[in-house]
DNA sequence: ATCCTATTATTCAACATTGAATCACAATAG
DNA sequence: CTATTGTGATTCAATGTTGAATAATAGGAT
């Protein structure tokens, strides 16, 4: 499983650890998005849905933020969103720039119901790991997602199970 | 940074552990793929081109087995580098089948020297752990990668950086 | 007020990715 | 031999994603 590369000690444990984080984070992202697509939801759909629920309405730019993605695919996302009927935009009042992201009352409803399953399925796949093999994993990818910030998040305030 | 959900302590261990690797997975590839971009290298052309750098020539499907990545993908992705000149197809002689793709000398001139700095941006991201933590994450990863394994690779073979 | 700068959302083209359908070929069973 | 089944590659449509350009608005500064 190591790597083929000729380098330093140092390089090739940082090279093993990267290949598995991103093998490993890809294999749970495929599988849950596999699940998503059963119940018609996209990851980012998903994700946007799921921060309103346990947030409550947001500006499109703090759910940008919060997916990790970029300004034109939240306004695509958020678009399929309000075509099926789970979402809806309300221009701010105090800011005009702002549009707000509300859940409709169906939006809330598929979020209500699809999450415990999500949830579920994320534990599932996670029981691979004990509770203190998790509680280091958090800990480790918490430091390495700070490193060199990208600005990733403006607060501390994180959902439930964000994007993937 | 927690979650907000309201579940029992494993299943809040588990989605915290789950959402924090995922923005950290994230958040490492977006800056790789920046740094990538100045090569004028996409994410998965890069890993095509080290697998064959470190691997020797491979069909197609292997490829995407290596890639975690459909055949559609991967027909796509080596269009491009042959496109560039990066690389070529060879039809198998004994499995008419298959495609065999091989690098270029231009294809692994570029890998050769591309390949070091990607290594150095990796190794760069990873300092923010110590080495125990980096081999701590790489045994983690291992074992959540193999949980319900998806059939991931044929064999133990993993080239060095892969897809990300 | 007027200018400058920054933020927010939208649009669009280019590109990436998936999944299904299709074709070619191989391997095996009968 | 010839069906049948399986594998590898390609194609295509639908969709997702990015990055850059644009327009509207806000918040100072002067």
């Amino acid at each position: 499983m190591g790597t083929h590369h000729e380098g330093t000690a140092a390089e090739r444990r940082a090279l093993d650890a990267y290949i598995k984080l991103m093998r490993a984070a890809r294999s749970v992202t495929a599988r849950l998005v596999r699940r998503l697509a059963t119940e018609r939801l996209t990851e980012r759909q998903f994700g946007v849905l799921e921060t309103l629920y346990h947030l409550g309405p947001l500006p499109q730019c703090a759910l940008g933020r919060k997916q990790l993605t970029t300004g034109g695919n939240i306004t695509f996302v958020v678009d399929n969103l309000v075509r099926d009927g789970l979402a809806e935009r309300r221009r701010d009042s105090s800011d005009r720039r702002i549009v707000t992201v509300h859940l409709t009352p169906k939006g809330r409803a598929l979020i209500a119901q699809t999450f415990p399953r999500h949830a579920a399925a994320i534990q599932e796949q996670f029981s691979a790991l004990t509770p203190d093999e998790q509680e280091v994993l958090a800990r480790l990818m918490k430091k390495l997602g700070l490193a060199q910030g990208l600005a990733d998040d403006e607060g501390a305030e994180t959902p439930a199970t964000g994007r993937a």
